[in-house]
DNA sequence: CGTTTTTCTTAACCTCGGTTAAGTGAATTG
DNA sequence: CAATTCACTTAACCGAGGTTAAGAAAAACG
């Protein structure tokens, strides 16, 4: 089965022939350079102590990425889903060893590309330079948008902003790892939920 | 004055020249377009409401970048200091009007250029580009660690790991001022400082 | 289906950091 | 250099969320 079929009706490809104006034979050449890998519910992606030198795109499930903290908490930092790009950002461009764990919640088909591969592809199609320069500007204003939240706001106000903006997550993730993600233990956010419904 | 004189002995010049083999002829295009600003202590250099289209690289001096929260409590983001660049960050792509200040705590020296004129400099030196790319990606990746730092640390061991890793904040920024940026009340750090020098 | 495992909830207790208020010390300023 | 503002500290009290422990509910699986 050829990697085409898999995403035909993807965002990864719309993408690039929509906003990028790519051609038939750069979208060719383009996912030539990817490699489709599945993953099964709970398996990881990626795990700490590895450099990681890959990003993978998500074509179909749900994931979370997380770190441990010096009491052996997990600490959801993200939840990708379809159309997002998964890596330990910080060990992918610094080359240090992963501290990121990258796994899957559903079963997964994510479409993998090296460092180098990657690089080749940029010198190869120009647009690519362009696209990736607004992805990364967009990942910096997320990233930041999600500090000043966790700077600014409670986890009762965290909760309800959640449940307003992304309550698809609601749908397809378990409550514990929605707690870690507000930054609370799941007692406290059964806490939460009850002192909320109860009013 | 030319802008020249102020800067030959700064980051700024040198950055370009040696990092991106920059020319005597792309260093004064450059600078040319680059405006001096000068602000003196607790003059602002942003304030929300308006929309953020200009960047300044500090050439000299030390700032806040802090939002105020529902409860009307302010929460520094950052203290950029010399050789940073400063912008709200969200507000400079989107085009929605800024939420953060951003305000001097010693006089300070900026090199400001407006959006519109970046991107002019960025077709005529084509080296702007790469490092601007560089640059994006460092600050994805500060902002990851710092939004790490506060999901996985305690006020007590962010301090101590701030004491250590940027000594040179507590020699010339107010207490009041890290506390925020720690995510503490002034009279939390008070206390941890004591019960910390107490043992 | 019934069993086992995983996920979620409830409750009691405790701790850390926020809040309020007051006082001390340091730095500007006229 | 006296006055005023600003920065820092201390202490008492309080409450949100963590911790521990147990049980209920739901999902997975043979």
């Amino acid at each position: 089965m050829s990697i085409e079929s898999h995403i035909a009706d993807r965002k990864f490809i719309t993408l690039f022939r929509d906003t990028f104006g790519m051609n038939e034979n750069e979208l060719e050449l383009l996912l030539s350079f990817f490699e489709l890998k599945k993953i099964s519910k709970k398996e990881f992606y990626l795990r700490p102590g590895k450099v990681c030198r890959y990003k993978a795109y998500v074509n179909k499930g749900c994931l979370r990425n997380y770190v441990i903290d010096e009491q052996g908490h997990e600490r959801v930092l993200f939840f990708p889903i379809e159309d997002w790009w998964i890596a330990d950002i910080d060990s992918y461009y610094s080359g240090e060893p992963a501290t990121n764990f990258i796994q899957a919640i559903e079963d997964c088909e994510l479409l993998e590309i090296s460092k180098e591969n990657f690089q080749l592809l940029e010198n190869k199609i120009p647009k690519l330079s362009q696209w990736y320069s607004l992805k990364m500007t967009r990942r910096a204003t997320t990233i930041n948008r999600r500090m000043e939240e966790l700077k600014t706001m409670s986890p009762r106000e965290r909760y309800l902003d959640l449940l307003n903006k992304r309550p698809d997550i609601f749908q397809r993730i378990p409550l514990q790892y929605i707690a870690s993600y507000l930054n609370i233990e799941p007692q406290s956010l059964s806490r939460l939920r009850k002192q909320i419904s109860g009013h």
